[in-house]
RNA sequence: GCCGAUGUGGCGGAAUUGGCAGACGCCCACGACUCAAAAUCGUGUGCUAUAAUGGCGUGUGGGUUCGAGUCCCACCAUCGGCACCA
């Protein structure tokens, strides 16, 4: 007898599918799959994520080949970024050196996994090959005015010193180290994501294959909301503050106008006023204060008047303008009409400063309604409103709004919450940003002909900043050709993931980023794989990418993911894996001690894909123990000859163990084609092993060789998805010349499904009470015949009265007695 | 505060259309094998009472139904997202 030495069977396997080239094989008259796990950034190590992440992506991969697809299963790295800096900083050692060394690490470590990738297509977003196209397609975007430079208040972490996008800040700190992020003036560049915002919310409908929690979130972010802008003049000047609101029914309400702090009105209306001095302390002081507190809700609103008035464009009304701290200065107009009377927070600083409060709407029942303690935001009947009094509030907005209109003093909008994409980074290890500045021609983009715009290698490691690299820094003018000063930003890495799955349909292209053709043969991708952490920016992002270069006539598609799969966190005692609270299990130590199949099977089998996994080490030798069993199985047939005996008639356990074949190949098919369920397609090949056990020793003589081996050949084609070293191994001893995943994927007979015996339940009042072995196609009136015949029930209905009699054909009876 | 998800044995989880709750795996107990142990194979394993038939049981409370983990109403708990977005 041999053993299950997974070591050498796990290495063999590898290295022979890697000489025979099993996987990168594609046969065009077949229909294209294309499976993607989101590429990882190259740390060094994997952790088990990756193993959970990149073990359901080989599963779908494998199956899909086997069923006939032609599968684009390519892998790739995510190679820029401040992990390579910082250890640049630390140890010494060029970025560029450091990352080349991880993935060339993670590649082994990941290439112990035995997954099905085609590693000709690899790509890493580090290598000027691929930062080339990156440049590149910022320069269309730049062309075709979706990229641009502007000055504003951004998200700044001190530590990464670098600034964030909005996307990135979490909690108010940095997505990356978790330091406080700060507020910071500066010219910076942007993606114009909202130019896109309504079709990226629109298109969420024809996301059919994505989870419905990603799509919320996504139409959140995005944040659409209805309104009006009104303009309202500002007295004694010739200026006019236009301001957004959702509630232009209350426009007779309105009894202060509030300018963000930063608004470009306050310094010109206080300059040489008796308010300059305290005005411009207020924003000093809320300098200081940290965007989270700043935009809290619990943050206590506080605000001043700044001696100006506006004129209400309707009511005519004299209405003071503030400046408070709970107005954005980047949402809307970044001023706003304040309502006390219908809304919260206009009522809470009303309050404060003593702003009258005027009730504007009342409810339908209640004809003396006023406001006084808490804010009227409910729908109801026009009052205080001149000429729409008495018409219901939906009315009156629309009513207000035509007026607003034809006068033009407003009209009706939309607004997004949604912000441009902060793309650029004070950082080195990045994409530079072609961009070159001359004293004479202004900003000029560098020619396409001279891309890729190079990172210099002989970098400074104490302060990695392209700005402080002199050779880098000073370059001609591409437009005049005097000198000129290089952009010195990055882009944020953000960037070159959104677009890699373009990539990997056309790697080798150097001239350029990808054949439009090819890339509309492959994508959408059919099926991407990766962390819910991603819902938001990776996501958003990939698909803005796409839509612009759908604009830009470089592909033929809307949406790059068709179906997207959310992999849950992997937890130890409860918590999220992670080296800080040292709760991680080393992929590589499982694999060492039990193997890869085994490893993979675990993360498939302990929990549905969608939800988060409890690492136990228990359930891993479960099935490592599941893995030897089927190992001994097929080992102790092969040395008692089973598969050689030979019987003409089917047994009763001849018929079950085909009915459990067909059944499990049902069931497993299933779980995989539908609903991606690994966890019960996996147990369901247990079932079939655990019968074939039963089977097998019932007695030794009566096997029949010919179905035991079919069975036998059922768990290894079903398993190898799951477990593809061991299963090729098996099938291979059991006389096969070809690796098992060149086997077509098998179907199941609907006859052997069918069974001649079926047991019923018998119920009395919903209660289990006794079972029947009755013919399959039995009618109802014989069940019924048949039920109140067993002793059992007709002991228990000896002094009841049957009331009714429920059959369900197949299944069971139901008995109502009283 | 708003939006969403989840809640089932000692544990991970299953139950696909309203039809046997707890598949499969782990843990545990017992038996076989063994001088012994491990491994392996087998049996049992929701709670509770019992000689046995039973009673209870899917977060809580109500409802619909012959029948509810599944549908409806109200609530509780945990997790996730958003959060002064006018």
């Amino acid at each position: 007898m041999a053993n299950y030495d997974f070591k050498k069977i796990e290495s063999k396997w590898q290295n022979k599918w890697e000489e025979e080239k099993l996987f990168g094989n594609y046969d065009e008259d077949k229909p294209k799959y294309y499976v993607l796990e989101m590429f990882p950034y190259p740390s060094g190590k994997i952790h088990m994520g990756h193993v959970r992440n990149y073990s359901i992506g080989d599963v779908i991969a494998r199956y899909k080949k086997m069923c006939g697809y032609n599968v684009l299963h390519p892998m790739g790295w995510d190679a820029f970024g401040l992990p390579a800096e910082n250890a640049a900083i630390q140890h010494n050692i060029h970025p560029n050196i450091w990352t080349q060394h991880n993935i060339e690490d993670m590649e082994k470590q990941l290439k112990t996994l035995g997954l099905s990738y085609d590693w000709d297509r690899e790509i890493s977003t580090c290598n000027k090959d691929y930062y080339k196209w990156t440049q590149w397609l910022f320069l269309q975007f730049y062309k075709n005015g979706l990229a641009y430079k502007k000055e504003s208040g951004v998200n700044w972490c001190p530590s990464c010193e670098t600034v964030l996008a909005n996307e990135q800040v979490v909690n108010g700190q940095c997505e990356r180290c978790d330091t406080e992020v700060g507020k910071k003036q500066l010219n910076q560049w942007y993606f114009k994501i909202t130019d896109y915002a309504d079709e990226l919310l629109e298109d969420i409908k024809l996301l059919e294959g994505w989870p419905q929690k990603v799509k919320i979130m996504q139409e959140n972010w995005i944040g659409k909301s209805f309104g009006a802008e009104i303009e309202f003049p500002i007295e004694n000047t010739s200026k006019i503050l236009n301001v957004f609101t959702t509630r232009p029914d209350t426009i007779f309400g309105a009894t202060y106008m509030v300018l963000a702090p930063e608004h470009p009105y306050v310094s010109e209306l206080v300059k040489g006023t008796e308010y300059e001095d305290c005005v411009n302390a207020f924003i000093k002081e809320l300098e200081h204060v940290s965007d989270i507190d700043r935009t809290s809700t619990e943050a206590e609103k506080k605000g001043m008047f700044i001696g100006h008035y506006c004129i209400n464009p309707l009511s005519s009304e004299r209405i003071p303008i503030y400046i408070a701290n709970y107005v954005l200065a980047d949402y809307g107009t970044g001023a706003i009409m304040a309502v006390p009377a219908h809304d919260e927070r206009d009522l809470e600083f009303a309050k404060k400063y003593n702003i009258e409060v005027k009730t504007v709407i009342r409810p339908e029942d209640d004809g003396n309604f006023t406001v006084v303690d808490e804010a009227y935001i409910d729908k109801g009947i026009m009052v205080n409103s001149g000429e729409f009094n008495g018409l219901k509030n939906e009315e009156a907005f629309e009513k207000i709004c035509e007026l607003l209109e034809k006068e033009n003093k407003g009209k009706k909008t939309v607004n997004y919450r949604l912000r441009d994409w902060l793309l650029s980074r004070q950082r080195y290890w990045g994409t530079p940003i072609p961009i070159v500045y001359c004293d004479k021609c202004g900003m000029v983009p560098v020619k396409e002909e001279d891309l890729p715009v190079e990172l210099p290698t002989d970098i400074k490691f104490e302060s990695t900043k392209l700005a402080n690299d002199e050779t880098f820094l000073h370059t001609d003018c591409p437009s005049c050709g005097q000198t000129a000063k290089r952009e010195t930003d990055t882009m944020d890495t953000f960037v070159d993931s959104s677009w890699y799955f373009l990539k990997f349909a056309d790697p080798k292209n150097t001239e350029i980023p990808f054949d439009k053709d090819i890339v509309n043969k492959w994508l959408p991708v059919d099926q991407y794989i990766g962390g819910v952490e991603h819902a938001i920016l990776h996501l958003l992002y990939s698909r803005f990418f796409t839509k612009v270069l759908r604009d830009l006539k470089l592909l033929d598609f809307d949406e790059p993911f068709k179906n997207l799969l959310t992999q849950g966190m992997v937890l130890k005692d409860g918590a999220k894996m992670s080296k800080s609270k040292g709760n991680t299990v080393s992929p590589e130590e499982i694999i060492q001690k039990y193997g890869a199949d085994t490893a993979r099977l675990f993360v498939l089998f302990a929990a549905p894909p969608e939800r988060d996994l409890e690492w136990s080490d228990q359930g891993v030798e479960g099935c490592f123990r599941f893995l030897n069993r089927i190992y001994r199985l097929v080992d102790e047939a092969l040395v008692n000859k089973s598969f050689e005996n030979t019987t003409d008639t089917m047994s009763k356990d001849d018929n079950e163990l085909n009915y459990m074949i067909h059944k499990t190949i049902k069931r497993v098919t299933e779980d995989l084609e539908e609903r991606f369920n690994f966890n019960t397609a996996v147990s369901a090949i247990m079932e079939l092993v655990n019968a074939l056990y039963k089977y097998k020793e019932i007695d030794k003589k009566l096997i029949n060789g010919l179905l035991f081996k079919e069975a036998i050949e059922t768990v290894i084609i079903l398993l190898s998805p799951f477990a593809p070293h061991i299963t090729d191994e098996l099938w291979y001893k059991i006389g096969n010349k070809n690796s098992v995943y060149l086997q077509e994927w098998p179907k199941y007979d609907k006859k052997a499904i069918v069974r001649d015996e079926i047991e019923i339940v018998v119920q009395i009042n919903g209660k289990v009470r006794d079972k029947l072995i009755v013919s399959s196609d039995i009618s109802k009136e014989e069940i019924e015949k048949e039920a109140m015949n067993s002793d059992r029930i007709k002991d228990l209905l000896k002094d009841r009265d049957v009331k009714k009699v429920i059959v369900v054909p197949k299944k069971l009876i139901n008995i109502v007695a009283k």
